[in-house]
DNA sequence: CGTAGACTTGAACACTGTCAACTTGAGTGG
DNA sequence: CCACTCAAGTTGACAGTGTTCAAGTCTACG
């Protein structure tokens, strides 16, 4: 596909889907700012279930998703595990922690991203604020999300916790109600995402397509049917 | 007292305690930036248990802490509370999250803190990037300190949440082993931070004190008695 | 000294976790 | 094409951690 020449960047790379989506670092920037973007930016592919970045490791890369879906967790040392999140295309992964990466990314569908150096980006950043400006402004909504995650893992049932998952899931996502929402992520992921075990999740589905919220066509999809007391059901 | 010509940020304001840790603004700035801040810079004074801002008002204002210690939460429409976070002097408060406030913010003990006008703090970012950079940064300790958080909530038991509690307490605020540390919040913001009922962590802290980890001089004061234990009792 | 609020302690309960069995569906190979 | 296998998901029974409800203790303050 003749798409393949620029990236989300102007970056001469193979990304399919760089503006499918408003992307998080390159929005707005001026033509200049945009081309030595796209002279640091490259491509990286990663398969279904494979590790984008570990916890722990130099932090010498930043992305931008641009196809796919990928899970960024923590781990504790006997094998418990947070799922932080789950990011879609024009999300940022790596982003400024320090010198390590504070979290682990594994690739939940097969996923494309936009790799820049850490230090290009820095680099570029000294030159052009806006750069910089759009970065900050991207953490603040993820601080915003990680905000509302802490009152869900701390405070929400767990009936409260799946529909909010589902009502965020397709916010985001853009699905209109009665249309098919894809889950990509196993029952698994859902529970380590939202503090609960994978049978508690299961249970909880049921009980909702059983009460006539959602629906439940195979295992990777749900369509929500009853918008209203969904959201009634997730707790605010 | 003297310090009072000079807040953190060279503002010609009462703030005592300004230099008592980097600031999370000021610290490294050229001094032609310190002084542009310093002339927008405002003393805003709570008294405990009042409200700094409000989840959902405008958010006309950015603050560091500079004294006493502000607590920020988030509400559920039945009350259910999640306090996000314990700031100390040197956090900043209520920044860059869209046009509202996405949590509220009440002061522990009475606090002083450094005000700076929204708009002013964008126009002065934009003549000077170091000032966004250093802010960048912050949101990423943020971030980060938010992870470790979904963490705790999500995965761990009510002894260990204590635990990694007291150890993150006592590593900001620089108590060393056996030193007594103030704890200015009642049981029910530990309980509502750790995502527990103010029974549970009463009684998480009494077995705590009497298998020997640590001491209960009184209610607003720990000292950690055996912090390797301490340490292997918070699962990390 | 008495009161009120914060904290602690106890007992019963409930939500969610654990363990185990069963179902489903996709993939494999005869 | 069908039987087999295996992983993922579902369902059920029971257990346990933490909550709820209630009573008691402590302490600061008038």
């Amino acid at each position: 596909m003749d798409r393949q020449q620029t990236n989300c960047c102007g970056a001469r790379v193979d990304c399919a889907h760089c503006d499918i989506r408003p992307i998080a670092i390159c929005g707005a920037l001026q033509p200049m700012a945009l081309g030595k973007l796209a002279a640091i930016a490259g491509t990286r592919r990663v398969d279904a279930g494979a590790q984008l970045i570990q916890e722990g490791e130099p932090a010498e890369d930043v992305f931008t998703l641009t196809e796919g879906m990928l899970k960024i967790y923590k781990l504790m040392p006997d094998g418990r595990r947070q799922i932080t999140g789950f990011l879609i295309p024009g999300d940022l992964v790596g982003l400024a922690y320090g010198d390590s990466y504070i979290y682990s990314a594994e690739a939940v569908t097969d996923i494309v991203a936009c790799r820049f150096r850490r230090g290009s980006l820095l680099a570029l950043m000294a030159d052009y604020p806006e750069l910089e400006h759009r970065l900050l402004s991207r953490a603040g909504n993820e601080l915003a999300a990680a905000q509302a995650q802490m009152l869900l893992l701390g405070r929400k049932t767990a009936r409260e916790r799946v529909a909010t998952f589902l009502l965020g899931l397709a916010e985001r996502r853009g699905i209109d109600r009665g249309e098919p929402m894809p889950l990509p992520m196993n029952r698994s992921d859902i529970a380590d995402f939202l503090g609960l075990t994978i049978e508690t999740v299961s249970r909880t589905l049921t009980l909702m397509r059983k009460a006539g919220l959602i629906n439940l066509p195979d295992k990777h999809s749900v369509t929500i049917t009853d918008m209203a007391h969904l959201q009634a059901a997730s707790g605010d």
